[in-house]
RNA sequence: GGUGGGGUACCGAAGCGGUCAAACGGGGCAGACUGUAAAUCUGCUGGCUCAGCCUUCGGAGGUUCGAAUCCUCCCCCCACCA
């Protein structure tokens, strides 16, 4: 980088680089950037309410962005999610209904409001809908305006379109095939509507990334660019952003604060500096002194503390962070017993639950076994069965003994809940109807 | 359209008339060790009223005392040929 450009501006490369969060560039783009306030986009397909981890990183490309002074756009997908892109899909999308689409979009749109400031007096965040000018888009326009710049021999050549070609048992169709000239043109209307010179998103964007700064050159004569990330793996080459559970979703409905806090609490030691680059805004110092942390005590966990609390509290906010930490200090840190009912409604508002009648337990109670099948716990009596005999069934932090066991009022607290545990870290909460 | 090879549990893959609820590997779950980590080791991994019974091996029939295994038809994959 020569020197000469406004250092704020020329840092945010700077500091893409050490968090890792560069992957690759177009030619010319730090520059570009380095130069004057420009505006970045990245597009959100809307296939879900809810953005999961997965999301992220890109969002963390946003947030750099405008802690840079550029200004940083959020499209939604409300016209692609219709179609849904084939980059790194095996097999054709479902479809989306319109409905669906929408209401997924004003999910999406409440989540990116935890991490992008739209309200800022210089570079406020902006969010865009493709619906906005694909919506009303004429095919025969398209066709002649856009399509006629695309080769279809140049898309042919792409590896997404040609492992789908191979597998004759997927096949790719045509609505598919268009993706990438969808994606192109919202990155038209935006350099167009607002200026926007730069796309950013996952490393399996690249193509359709260029495509787009292509199409700018040959239709407007203009320059654009990409940058993108690379995507995250865990060090096991696994993917990034699954639990036992499923997808870790940013929407508290779908995974609680505390679920969410315990994901980044588990992060393998490997893993736990490079997410803190990633995900986390603490500078390059900080990470440096968790990372020596790492290695000198490990088993404070000093960096997965750091990271977890990061992370929570920009999803979930002060309150939710605090909901987490207190329910991971009181499942973690000892018994049961110093609780009361309240307390332990309080903790455990964020774990699963189901309900049981005061009935069942009366007299002689139930068995452990049906306790755990028919709570949820266990999917059959069967896996109840073995989990117990595995010794791996708590009832209130207190391990069962033999399937025999009995649970009765009396391991009410207070009449009003039970805590079981399966294994370390898995727990659930059943609350006693009246 | 022709010929040949296949479809087995979450995935991959053995089995090819009884000893098959089905080897082995992966994944998953649990236990031990730890630090709610990794690695390693151990156990479990169809359902149930659980030393027994019931339902599973692409689908439907059939042969047999007995079928994942044999036969018939159908559906779907793969390879080569046209």
């Amino acid at each position: 980088m020569s020197p000469g450009y406004p250092s704020a501006m020329s840092a945010l490369i700077e500091e893409l680089r050490w968090r890792g969060l560069l992957q690759d560039a177009t030619e010319g783009a730090a520059e570009h950037l380095a130069e004057a306030p420009r505006s970045a986009y990245i597009g959100f397909d809307p296939t879900a309410r809810s953005l999961h981890v997965g999301s992220l990183l890109v969002i963390m490309d946003l947030v750099h962005m405008q802690r840079h002074g550029h200004t940083p756009i959020a499209l939604v997908g409300g016209g692609t999610g219709l179609i849904g892109d084939p980059s790194g899909k095996e097999t054709e999308r479902q479809l989306l209904t319109k409905e669906q689409v929408g209401e997924n979009a004003e999910g999406i749109r409440a989540q990116l409001a935890h991490f992008l400031d739209f309200e800022a007096k210089s570079n406020a965040a902006v969010m865009r809908n493709n619906l906005d000018w694909l919506g009303g888009l004429a095919l025969v326009d398209f066709l002649r305006d856009i399509g006629k710049h695309f080769s279809v021999n140049q898309m042919m050549a792409r590896e997404s379109v040609k492992r789908r070609l191979a597998d004759e048992t997927s096949g790719l169709s045509y609505t598919e095939f268009s993706y990438a000239l969808l994606q192109s043109y919202d990155f038209l209307e935006l350099y167009r509507r607002e200026g926007c010179t730069i796309q950013m998103g996952g490393s399996d964007q690249w193509g359709n990334i260029t495509a787009g700064t292509d199409l700018i050159r040959r239709v407007e004569g203009g320059r654009a660019f990409g940058v993108v990330s690379p995507l995250v793996t865990n060090s096991a080459g696994k993917k990034f952003g699954k639990s036992e559970a499923g997808n870790i979703w940013l929407d508290a409905e779908l995974t609680s604060p505390f679920q969410f806090y315990q994901f980044w609490i588990n992060t393998e030691d490997t893993d736990t500096v490079r997410y803190l680059k990633y995900f986390s805004l603490l500078s390059q110092d900080d990470i440096g002194l968790l990372d020596a942390a790492t290695q000198t005590e490990p088993h404070l966990r000093s960096a997965q503390k750091a990271l977890a609390e990061d992370v929570t509290r920009r999803v979930h906010g002060e309150t939710g962070l605090a909901k987490a930490v207190q329910a991971t200090g009181a499942l973690f840190g000892g018994d049961l017993s110093g609780l009361s009912a309240d307390d332990v409604a309080d903790v455990f508002s964020d774990v699963p639950s189901s309900e049981v009648t005061r009935e069942k337990l009366g007299g002689e109670g139930m068995s452990i076994v049906d306790f755990l099948s028919e709570s949820g716990v266990a999917s059959s009596k069967g896996d109840a069965r073995r989990a117990v005999e595995g010794g791996g069934v708590y009832l209130n932090n207190v391990r069962v003994e033999g399937i025999e066991r009995r649970v009765t009022m009396a391991d009410a607290l207070e009449g009003r809940f039970l805590v079981i545990r399966k294994g370390k870290r898995s727990y659930h909460l059943v609350a006693v109807l009246p």
